[in-house]
DNA sequence: GCACTTACGTGCGCCGTCGAACAGATGCGT
DNA sequence: ACGCATCTGTTCGACGGCGCACGTAAGTGC
């Protein structure tokens, strides 16, 4: 049976947090394509992933839109719930089927309210959201469409049991925000590298380490902060250490 | 004088609050272009601009670079402190010279800690940033570079005290991540258009609300959204407010 | 096994942005 | 008032992505 502490923010919760909370939590099975909030609805719950995936999507007036970053087992669907805006333009979407558990406002206000260790926790996966979204934009910008799609998928993998990915090209498309022909002709590329191999909705993926190779810097950048992000708060039981630090004093001197 | 509630967050702290911390408080001059943070140090200050402009840019190894947001008197400077992630990639350089208050990162540190007011409108402004973000990656992927433009001195502009923002057309490429020519084209038309006056360095807005129907509704969403999460925690008094809603459950039917 | 839906592959002209090199203009310091 | 660094304007070829149209292949259901 799906255990909620596949999800690693549950995991890295004090037991005795875990325990009081056990009760509460709801187990889902979201399918994929699934609108699991819409956009400027109220959040009725919080969604702990263990084997999907869902996409942060963000869609403007005139139908352009773009993923801003997806979130599987290692976060919560739900921020705006942690940071106190109830909700947000954007649209959550399931990307890749599988399980979830899930936690009612209600209960996610009161934890927020006591400050205690979900709260911590959830805060730091929402500085790992910004980072996310941060390096997008910088690879949105600069970086071309094949060695975005690494990226994509890298990300997608490290939140996926097996080395598969079951997405169609279509789907892609919409996440990168490019023309369906634009991943058919990066799919082409990577497939012709031997990297991955695409039938049909299923992407295998061959060469991880060519992947990795292959993908622009972000993806490891973006992984790195989401790793250091989280130990920083995993390994401290106590939630006000590192503040104070012995580094010089910043100067207010201009640059160049 | 400078007065530190001319900075929103600090203006919709509760007088009691506020009263608690302004012994704290310190006035700085911000010089355009110091580097207020550099990437990866620890925040010491978080502050609070009056009349200045922080960007927050990201530049990956390669120098690829783009701004991510900009923070003026609506919000403050050292979102981590908040989000308990402590430091972050993210740089933070002065991009319109002015005014600033800033509190010890220990203070900040306290206040996250004891989950007050400060703490609160934090966190809100903290997802006012997660729009920005988003929206620009939506932004980036669809729009020409002279609507970005658009978007960039309005959202300056609403964080300045007249209609005239003082920065270079390099400056701008920079923060838009792209050419400099792009600009100067860019802003040719808008010149000719007769929306904005160009002289070395220095901009004028003449037709505000001509450059606001030139601009991408993107902008229009981030401030209406901005506004939305700014205003209700403004209004509330009590922390655990607008929880239950009762709003129809989502399904989890999947879409097409 | 059949037609049929769905997904993938390919060709074309168009346009916005890039990269680089260079010309012109403005304002500042002395 | 002059020289000069700095900022702005312009040109050019190259290229990536867009939008469209159409062809092809892989599964699905009867």
């Amino acid at each position: 049976m799906d255990d909620p502490r596949q999800n690693q923010i549950l995991a890295a919760l004090p037991d005795r947090d875990y325990a009081r909370l056990v009760g509460e939590f709801e187990h889902v099975t979201l399918v994929p394509g699934a609108l699991l909030h819409a956009p400027g609805a109220p959040f009725e719950f919080a969604y702990f992933p263990t084997t999907a995936i869902v996409a942060l999507i963000l869609a403007n007036d005139s139908g352009a839109s773009a993923e801003l970053a997806m979130t599987g087992k290692d976060g919560l669907v739900g921020i705006p719930l942690v940071l106190g805006g109830v909700s947000t333009r954007f649209a959550m979407t399931v990307q890749s089927g599988g399980e979830a558990w899930r936690l009612p406002a209600e209960v996610m206000c009161r934890e927020r309210d006591q400050g205690g260790s979900l709260q911590r926790l959830s805060l730091c996966y929402a500085q790992a959201l910004m980072a996310q979204m941060a390096y997008s934009i910088v690879c949105n910008r600069h970086h071309l469409v094949d060695r975005q799609l690494c990226r994509w998928l890298l990300s997608s993998l490290d939140l996926l049991p097996g080395n598969q990915v079951d997405v169609t090209q279509e789907v892609i498309a919409h996440m990168l925000g490019v023309r369906r022909e634009a991943v058919t002709e990066a799919a082409g590329k990577l497939q012709a590298e031997g990297l991955i191999r695409y039938r049909r909705g299923h992407i295998t993926v061959n060469d991880r380490a060519g992947l990795e190779a292959r993908a622009c810097e972000c993806y490891r950048a973006v992984r790195a902060e989401c790793d250091r992000l989280f130990e920083a708060q995993a390994a401290s039981k106590c939630s006000s250490i590192n503040c104070t630090l012995d580094t010089p004093r910043n100067s207010l001197i201009p640059r160049r």
